[in-house]
DNA sequence: GGATCAATGAACAATATTGTCAATAGCTCC
DNA sequence: GGAGCTATTGACAATATTGTTCATTGATCC
């Protein structure tokens, strides 16, 4: 007895979306609060509130809170290794553009904030396999540059490698901490110290190619 | 009437520390915790159960889980800054010592995890201001000894401060995901490769300085 | 020994969060 | 218009987590 209380007949438009667009939508919301406050900060309710939709909604199309994150990553890795690529490639090949390069990498891990989802992953212990991003790839464009730019140069690809583990390390971690640490370190503050440390950064490593 | 159930008279033994005693106790035990989980991850059963105490007691020394995670950060940070000190320290003021240098800030980052907070603190938005972290010192010693090394040199304090920004990205970046960059750049995993990296980038960096 | 003080924990309360279920309501096809 | 499908949601359940209360108990002082 005591069957639920059925409902007192009010009329709530209720708007209903194919479960693509409503993935999408939801996957959307979802991502926004992956960049703020990682993964294990994804609140069910939260990410209903925002994609507009009650939070037993996210769960039909999902599943579980941990398959909706398990996708949420999964995406946004794509995505980051897509804007990676295209701010690679729309830099030319013309390695003088390194600064260009930098920058341009350097604002697709900043805007959308796919360098704090890396860091979010790595800190909680999800693996990022060379499945999620290809280093390789960029050594070796990098490296057959080098070489084209300094034919007789001696340069190995291990020391290439070396180069770009060291450029996307401060890329990555300077998306998040470069603000705090050139204040700290009595350069100012601002986007443009920021910009200027990149700069900087371009030429201390065409510096390196070319010695 | 139906007062709350006393105690059944068990004897439990019950150890009883000074409050001085109890809450460093509770304090390493939610260090533990702020490494791996982060400041949000932390949990007031978990930590008691760590620390050997029921949660209650957890609270009655810190008043709230907000005071106790505003406390274990307090503490992790003057713990970081001076164990970076020390480390700095003790590679000496030679700076041919460079990558010895590195290795032991690369260390005192990674072991008890200082990194993996550094980062978890900017990723969860909480100021790091330049009372608890001081790049400036380190620029400073850097430079003189810089100018020490090349007198005729017309190194700049900003070029100096921008090699500090460098390395100290590359180093608590690397802390947590050079083992990931590395293998993903065709150099080999494990600490080895981690290693003969700050080998290299020590010989980068002194490169620069004598250009 | 006895009194006093503080640390401790069992039980409880309150809220947050995830997940379940069944009824409702758009949408398409006929 | 009607039937079928399923996206949607209100209500509920179950657990997790933080915080409160109070009796107990270990330690110290006299």
């Amino acid at each position: 007895m005591l069957a639920r209380m059925p409902k007192p007949a009010k009329g709530k438009p209720r708007r209903r979306l194919d479960a693509d667009a409503a993935r999408a939508l939801i996957l959307d919301a979802t991502e926004k609060r992956l960049v703020v406050v990682g993964p294990s900060g994804i609140r069910l309710q939260e990410v209903a509130a925002d994609a507009g939709v009650s939070h037993p909604t996210v769960l039909h199309h999902f599943g579980s809170r941990d398959l909706l994150v398990k996708a949420v990553i999964s995406r946004s890795l794509h995505a980051i290794n897509a804007s990676l690529v295209t701010a690679i490639e729309a830099s030319g090949g013309d390695e003088s553009r390194l600064e260009a390069m930098l920058d341009n990498v350097a604002t697709a891990l900043e805007e959308s904030g796919h360098a704090r989802v890396i860091l979010w992953l790595v800190l909680e212990g999800h693996r990022i396999d060379g499945t999620d991003v290809r280093l390789t790839h960029v050594v070796d464009a990098t490296h057959a540059l080098r070489l084209a730019r300094r034919p007789r140069g001696k340069a190995t690809r291990e020391d290439t490698a070396r180069t770009v583990v060291l450029a996307s390390l401060a890329l990555v971690a300077g998306a998040v901490l470069a603000p705090t640490m050139l204040e700290n370190a009595g350069l100012g503050g601002g986007p443009r110290s920021a910009s200027d440390f990149r700069k900087w950064l371009a030429r201390l490593l065409l510096a390196h190619f070319d010695a």
